[in-house]
DNA sequence: CTGAAAGCGCTTACAG
DNA sequence: CTGAAAGCGCTTACAG
């Protein structure tokens, strides 16, 4: 037996369909008599409108569409979960499409998604810039999450605010030689990280070399093992990410260099196990950072306004064990 | 200006919206004359097909229901992934629903669901199964994931196969004298293991001890505290969680016990930290089980059959560091 | 191979 | 307050 559809409902309840649509959607011209009759029908019936054909009918699906790269770990479920936070507050569901490979097949995903979603949130940090607006439908209303385009509403990771509080607080604890684990060339997170860090070290006089990692553990460990061997000096490390600075710590520990007292070491993420080894470290707040873009993008879908300029998301410095003042 | 529609691709290219659609389609019974004044309309209008209205219409919409609870860190994102890896796979989406609350609530989140997707993987571990039935829609195909029922199709994590490794691992490595750290009174889960583990070791003659723990790493500490305390002898741990594993071993570091030599420790679910530990433990495989849910519901939805009862999921046996021979 | 028409399950002016 | 009818954007027998 196939689901009782609206029709089914105004049979039973002996009213038009147009009735039981307005009782259903709680419309005030609907009288109290037709109201209990619906009711008693749908009940009778375990009727369930279809959110589908409400949609066509409304132009509007109250979902919204989210469409991200190959993520692992933290990062997906923590954007994620506060992307489903804000928008089941909001009443929105969330359609999700990951974007495997590039250029065309991107846009076709993205393309796919019409007349599903009343909006996009997208993350694309693997496309130029031309073949992101190839891809980008142009009626949709979207929000782009750490990804540069002139064209749209935009989230980005303030990535310099929590590079310079890093260097705010290894300047504050008298460090006056440090050494900065940069991320992959080409990484715009890692760019902007280390271009912060610099600027904000270069009032305070203190002496700052930089090392190339891949954000890889056994990156962060390789870059600093020919300092140590090299008989370099320095008395603070920080590690584009949390995952390097764990390699740093490794190599340290190895090297019999003691952990904050010799040299502080700062990460970046807050990883889990950035807790767990006690490591100085900027926390993105990612859940939040899901919720921001949600919200923007509902602003626009409902009041149809464009939110102003590309926003910024700052993180928070989080210290523990592995810098304390020298 | 808005969106175009199969209508005015018909227009434009002087042909019906039968015609269109068949093109768009690639049937077969279409003159290439044709073919090519709609591709070329297309092309023109920038025209991409409503997927809403194309579903109303096939009463498909190629998207699968997932409704999970509020779970947190990797279970979330690995069985996402693993659901979204399969599903795109097969030519669907996901559109993700997180339930909160439970009951009524958890119901209506499933009821809102219809017409938007073809079928549902549900994951409730905290409703009785009366809320469930309640709440699962009727005509639905639909697959449980971790979650008692006898109504739909399941799968579920085959906890004993695991707890069975660890027991015949610690036994192949001469331990005689083994404690169990269980999870939380109540976790399904957590009894599974237990019970397994006992059972698997009762014809080695090993001895064993259960204590309580809750999966928290303090509870994994506060579990073995009061054993060293009181001069309990024993050889290996075994924690119901890798979370409580890591609690272990803490607190016997902090004994000064040696650990593989003196006392061997295993966990369950190799988080990212277990690796990091080095601690042998029981690996989930999430992201498989995610594939192989939306294997089965789409199996379900395509083929019309339904899967030959609860399927069970084997997790792996990673040995690490913690575990050697005594 | 093609088009006119009915239908998918809703919502909403419009007229009463 | 209520119902008949048109419409949302597609697909698909049906007839030609």
């Amino acid at each position: 037996m196939p689901d009782a559809t609206i029709r089914d409902v105004a049979r039973r309840a002996q009213v038009s369909v147009a009735s039981v649509s307005r009782a259903l959607n709680n419309l005030d011209n609907v009288s109290d008599r037709t109201r209990e009759r619906v009711a008693d029908a749908v009940r009778e019936l375990g009727y369930v409108p279809h959110a589908g054909a409400r949609s066509l009918s409304l132009a509007r699906t109250n979902a919204v569409g989210v469409v991200l790269p190959d993520l692992h770990g933290e990062f997906f479920s923590e954007i994620v979960r506060g992307m489903d936070r804000e928008a089941s507050n909001r009443g929105y569901f969330l359609l999700l499409s990951n974007m495997h490979a590039g250029g065309a097949q991107s846009a076709s995903a993205l393309r796919a998604l019409r007349g599903r979603v009343d909006g996009l949130i997208v993350m694309a940090p693997h496309l130029s810039e031309e073949e992101l607006a190839e891809a980008m439908p142009s009626g949709t209303p979207a929000v782009l999450v750490n990804t540069r385009s002139n064209d749209h509403a935009g989230i980005r990771l303030d990535n310099a605010a929590g590079a310079c509080a890093v260097a705010e607080h290894f300047v504050s604890l008298g460090r006056k030689c440090v050494v900065h684990v940069a991320g992959p060339a080409g990484n715009v997170d890692a760019q902007e990280r280390a271009d912060a860090f610099r600027a904000a070290l270069e009032p305070s006089g203190v002496a700052l070399e930089i090392v190339q990692g891949d954000f890889s553990e056994e990156s962060g460990e390789a870059a600093i093992e020919p300092l140590l061997q090299g008989g370099a000096k320095f008395d603070a490390v920080f590690a584009a990410n949390d995952m390097m600075a764990s390699g740093v710590l490794q190599a340290l520990r190895t090297a019999g260099i003691d952990v904050p007292a010799q040299v502080a070491v700062a990460g970046f993420d807050d990883v889990p196990l950035a807790r767990h080894l006690g490591l100085t470290t900027v926390n993105v707040r990612i859940a939040e950072l899901g919720e921001h873009a949600v919200d923007c993008l509902l602003d626009m879908i409902e009041g149809g306004e464009t939110a102003e300029g590309p926003q910024l998301h700052s993180p928070e410095l989080i210290i523990r064990s592995t810098t304390v003042p020298k």
